[in-house]
DNA sequence: GTCTATAAATAGATAGAC
DNA sequence: GTCTATCTATTTATAGAC
């Protein structure tokens, strides 16, 4: 019920779904959305947070285990790109919260959020520590990492839309693809120059 | 009164703006939005468009020009910076829309987007064709280039909500350094390996 | 061209039976 | 826990005076 409701979201936003609508996929009566949750908001919430507790976990056993700063960094991005593939909701709806400025978001999903940015800073230093990376702005290495794969995946949704499919800017990359150019750029980024 | 609107529809997106609301900060009646458009769709798509059009006449002007690519990728990125300082919500409207896979951009707009990725494009084969640039997936290179962007705009938008200062993914990053790092990457990625 | 007033549809939320 | 029916507010859109 929450893969139904992360869907819609993800596709239309907080605004763009309705209670009625979700209910409606959910299989279920509008009315039970309001037995299990306060309101709209609190529905919205519990769906941002479902899915980030997912993605912080992963990408913070990552961070934490003990193979060599480029392998783990290599295995961040592999990770971003998995959990994009199994589901698909998930890259469009975070871009979306953090296009709108994440207005809805409580104290927990910044936490978590946080926690998805901490375990990539700690790649990154403990490589520069180690004399594997060059220094950089911790932020805006993750967003040159991370950027591309959201708006990839926006980009791949707006190529299923009608009428896209002959647009150069619309044509399908494979993952595997994407996963190898992101690693390569991320790499390219931190590596010390000659 | 289109800034107005174009604020306003990149703070909350196409839903989460009321006719209402536009009227008000355009210092209009509603009624005149309905005069001069034929519906909130039209407005919207007007909107967008009118930013497309001071983007893609930019950034097509910087491609054909005829200084060496790794010279014009770098005004590229720059002209990006320049506009969303000037426009604080050309990134994140732009970034929303493509979020929500375009469903309401009409013909014209997605025109003027292409437009702004042949620009990259184009400067891309160039300085393959003269042994400047490595060989890349344009796709990917153009998500590379502009995703980072893109989000850091939206992160600098979330920065401004109330209680999110400390947080270290919010720290401030001055538009020079954002410029120099973007830049920086793009021609790490481009770059002939050693 | 610009306004007031209002129609018509939709959305969030709740009451209350079972 | 689950439903039907309904209330209330909001929103898109228009009619019609000036």
């Amino acid at each position: 019920m929450f893969q139904a409701a992360a869907a819609a979201f993800s596709d239309r936003g907080f605004d763009g779904v309705g209670v009625d609508e979700i209910a409606a996929i959910a299989g279920v009566n509008k009315a039970m959305i309001y037995y299990h949750f306060t309101d709209k908001l609190e529905l919205y919430r519990e769906v941002v947070r479902d899915m980030l507790r997912d993605a912080s976990v992963r990408v913070t056993a990552i961070a934490e285990s003990d193979r060599p700063a480029p392998l783990r960094l290599e295995t961040f991005i592999a990770a971003f790109v998995e959990m994009a593939d199994a589901r698909p909701w998930f890259p469009t709806l975070m871009l979306r919260e953090m296009a709108e400025g994440g207005p809805r978001l409580d104290p927990d999903t910044l936490v978590l959020m946080r926690s998805v940015f901490v375990a990539f800073a700690r790649i990154v230093q403990e490589g520069q520590a180690t004399g594997a990376f060059r220094s950089v702005n911790l932020v805006l290495a993750y967003m040159s990492t991370i950027g591309p794969l959201l708006l990839n995946a926006a980009r791949e949704r707006a190529a299923r839309q009608p009428g896209r499919s002959d647009l150069p800017m619309f044509v399908e990359v494979p993952h595997a693809v994407l996963a190898a150019h992101m690693q390569q750029v991320a790499l390219d980024m931190l590596r010390i120059k000659p």
